[in-house]
DNA sequence: TGTACATCAGTGAACGCGCGTTCACTGATGTAC
DNA sequence: TGTACATCAGTGAACGCGCGTTCACTGATGTAC
């Protein structure tokens, strides 16, 4: 491991490839989408021959199973600790949630669409989950909203608007509007609209 | 044109080919999704040489731009045809969107992914304005909706909650939630908690 | 009614490309004794 | 401390595939006169 014992070009293994591939799908998707997506690319990027990426991953979907898993954890994460920070503000995590789109879109264009890796992969279900569960402890908090059997219409009202939101945010669809460049302020005013009494 | 004049085989011109691979188009999307489509695919679908697409369409992103404007065009009509009949109904042109996303599945996923096709054809703008309006009158008839800056976040909230909850249902992320299996009914339920009063 | 000609739609062979995957291999690392 | 060996990570050549696009062509249609 020292750096004297590394020959004059790069060293046999790699060391990190696992998490260097992910970063590096994660720099290709977000120049060409998820659909452009290839192994031989990433293997190119971590400098690495095109064979080394099914070590670890398999298949492709192999690697975007990971890489969706890594996405929803980073996601958990994210609500999670907007949730303890607020106090379980809803709008926050709305916010919180588009943002997670702006922020890690790459993983964001990935998380839903199921066709592009293993959905029953034990370790992306969890992470599903965790994110799910961030997501509903939120709904869970929100004043004057019953816990009976609307409770799930809320928390899909909710999840719908700000994943609508950062849907036609990252599609480019909202440019036309006159909302502004920023994605956080816009959120923020549009989300305000689900629970306000009409002004 | 008289039946009597046809080869034993098939026709040299196939005489409506370009409608023909549009609709060939939405059941290959619908099957394998927009990122595996290929034009020689749709040739064999139709039962024409590989190179027959290239003349109608010029290349693949020009297929993919008919096929958008397609599906906006049908969705102005949904909604202007929902506007008509029920007098501009918030609640109904929102169920409107989602059975739209649903029942025109492949032109839903197409529509909103405009690196897949040349944003700037002005039949696909002018396709896509259409939509656009069609969805504004109904906002801009909601009771208790000011007319005023606000209007453009009623329109957002409204268009975020329906687009959300049309992606989340088309990508499978509402299997596991108990709204059942009949989206109308489940995107009437949760579109009506947007312009709810608490009860 | 018939003929010449322009235009259009579709053909089929060919091209070059990047891809995923396989496979025998080699270099490096770690562990047992 | 040293040696043998198993395991692991990455290599590079090779495979077969389907793709988009080009291009000279041919069959069919429509129009001018």
């Amino acid at each position: 491991m020292s750096d004297g014992s590394a020959a004059p070009g790069r060293p046999y293994h790699h060391g990190d490839l696992r998490r260097t591939l992910l970063a590096a799908a994660a720099t290709a998707i977000g120049e060409s989408g998820p659909a452009g997506l290839s192994l031989r690319d990433l293997a190119r990027r971590a400098g690495v021959s095109h064979a080394a990426p099914a070590h670890h991953f398999g298949d492709k979907a192999g690697l975007l199973t990971a890489f969706a898993t890594e996405g929803f954890g980073l996601l958990a994460d994210a609500l999670t600790r907007i949730h303890q920070e607020t106090g379980g503000d809803l709008l926050e995590l709305g916010v919180g949630y588009v943002m997670f789109a702006v922020r890690h879109r790459a993983h964001f264009e990935v998380m839903f669409r199921p066709e592009l890796f293993h959905r029953d992969d034990s370790g992306l279900v969890a992470a599903q989950q965790r994110a799910r569960g961030a997501l509903r402890a939120g709904v869970a908090g929100l004043p004057g909203s019953p816990a009976g059997p609307q409770a799930a219409e809320s928390e899909l009202a909710a999840w719908s608007i700000v994943h609508g939101f950062a849907t036609l945010w990252l599609g480019g669809a909202l440019r036309v509007d006159q909302i502004g460049t920023d994605p956080e302020a816009a959120a923020r005013r549009v989300i305000r609209r689900l629970f306000a009494v009409p002004s």
